[in-house]
DNA sequence: CGGACAATTGATGAGGGTCAATTCGAGTGG
DNA sequence: CCACTCGAATTGACCCTCATCAATTGTCCG
């Protein structure tokens, strides 16, 4: 979902606003006609459809750099709500400057589109990760592609991280309940693999969460994958 | 997925070459680059990800008219296999036919985007239908959203539609297994909800199957949702 | 210091997985 | 027309993972 450098700095010259959203605010709630869309600044955001009794599930999570909606350019309206996690800075870009930027530079119109399908390749990720993996199994994949992607934002040294979410947040994240994700973490604590404290996670032993998690950061078609070991 | 009639039509004068596949055949593997794309003309294709252990998580199925792998085109390649479930006919469109339509007709790009991104759409369906909903939820979303797509491409009468998969096919797109997925079945038979036999679905009470389900088809963003009733 | 929220832990039970056997059905060959 | 075969469907027995419910402990902040 990220852009690379050239993409992005086209992209802000046609930004519109940057504003400023306090930790846990809807930012964009589904069906709703959209004329623009949101780019992360800083700060960590989500995306998550909700069921009838309340549960949660969530379908994205967005770290700085990533254009989080650009979907809702094509689709006018989306089928889920956006929120931030955290406390964050967005830049608004309305759909007229893209309109504008694609008539100035066809050749972006695939950049863009690209983006918005680097953004579903997650989603098959979590697709697997939800259908396939056991509790462990799902933190473990979701901590390594956090990792993968808050490196490739410059956000992670490959080992350590700041990442601003509960328990619970994680839980929404991987289909289970807070108590569960709070005992997998002291799995992974004990086993001197990975440590989640005070919103920061510190891999201890990278080879065996990559393994438990059976990740392979093929798909988010990283230029430098680097800290993420496999691929083949 | 489904692409309206003109783009369609569009696409159709710029069909490379038809072909038949039997059932249960690999079309693409993923990481292999492509210079081409594939319309399904008649059967049903699954794209899927294995995992380390033999396991299989479906990530798509698609029906008779879809762009199976439109997404192929930007990415170039997958992070994915695609398959035949059935036989199939599939129709091969050249990525440099697409490069074509696109000069020509700048306004397709904005069509072809808009389709990749409803395949997106149901991913997060599927996410949802994964992580927050139980075995029975799962198959009544499943069955709902197939009688919905099916219905759109003039393949369901809206209670009544040819599923030619079996249990286990259901237990890969569901995250279930196959025995699992039986006893479900059975559960929506004798509740007198839904009978499949004989590759054969029948809503017996669709307003049962869509409540189980929690099935709101606003993400297939389909012009008339007919049978499937909510929306708001 | 008190309040609010997040993390943690224990006890209990249900939903599905696993394993193994049996039945059913459609297609094949005699 | 019937025996045979192979994959799919079905069912039973057993058990494990994870959800649920309910406290208790931390931690941050006004």
């Amino acid at each position: 979902m990220s852009l690379d450098a050239n993409e992005r700095l086209l992209l802000e010259t046609s930004i519109d606003e940057v504003r400023t959203v306090d930790a846990r605010r809807i930012v964009i709630r589904s069906r709703t006609r959209l004329q623009e869309s949101t780019l992360l600044v800083e700060g960590f955001m989500s995306r998550y459809i909700d069921d009838r009794n309340g549960m949660r599930q969530l379908v994205a999570i967005h770290v700085p750099g990533d254009f989080v909606d650009l979907h809702a350019y094509p689709l006018q309206t989306l089928d889920h709500d956006v929120a931030t996690m955290t406390s964050a800075t967005i830049a608004i870009v309305r759909h007229e400057a893209l309109d504008a930027i694609i008539h100035e530079q066809p050749q972006m119109s695939r950049k863009l589109w690209f983006s918005t399908l680097i953004d579903a390749a997650i989603h098959r990720a979590w697709l697997f990760r939800l259908g396939r993996l056991d509790a462990v199994g799902r933190i473990a994949h979701f901590l390594c592609e956090t990792n993968a992607r808050l490196f490739s934002a410059g956000l992670s040294d490959g080992r350590r991280f700041a990442l601003p979410l509960t328990q619970t947040d994680l839980a929404e994240i991987c289909g289970l309940t807070n108590v569960h994700v709070n005992r997998v973490m002291r799995q992974l604590r004990e086993a001197k693999v990975c440590v989640f404290r005070s919103s920061l996670v510190e891999i201890l032993d990278i080879e065996q969460l990559v393994k438990l998690g059976q990740f392979d950061p093929d798909y988010l078609y990283l230029e430098d994958p680097d800290p993420v070991l496999p691929s083949h």
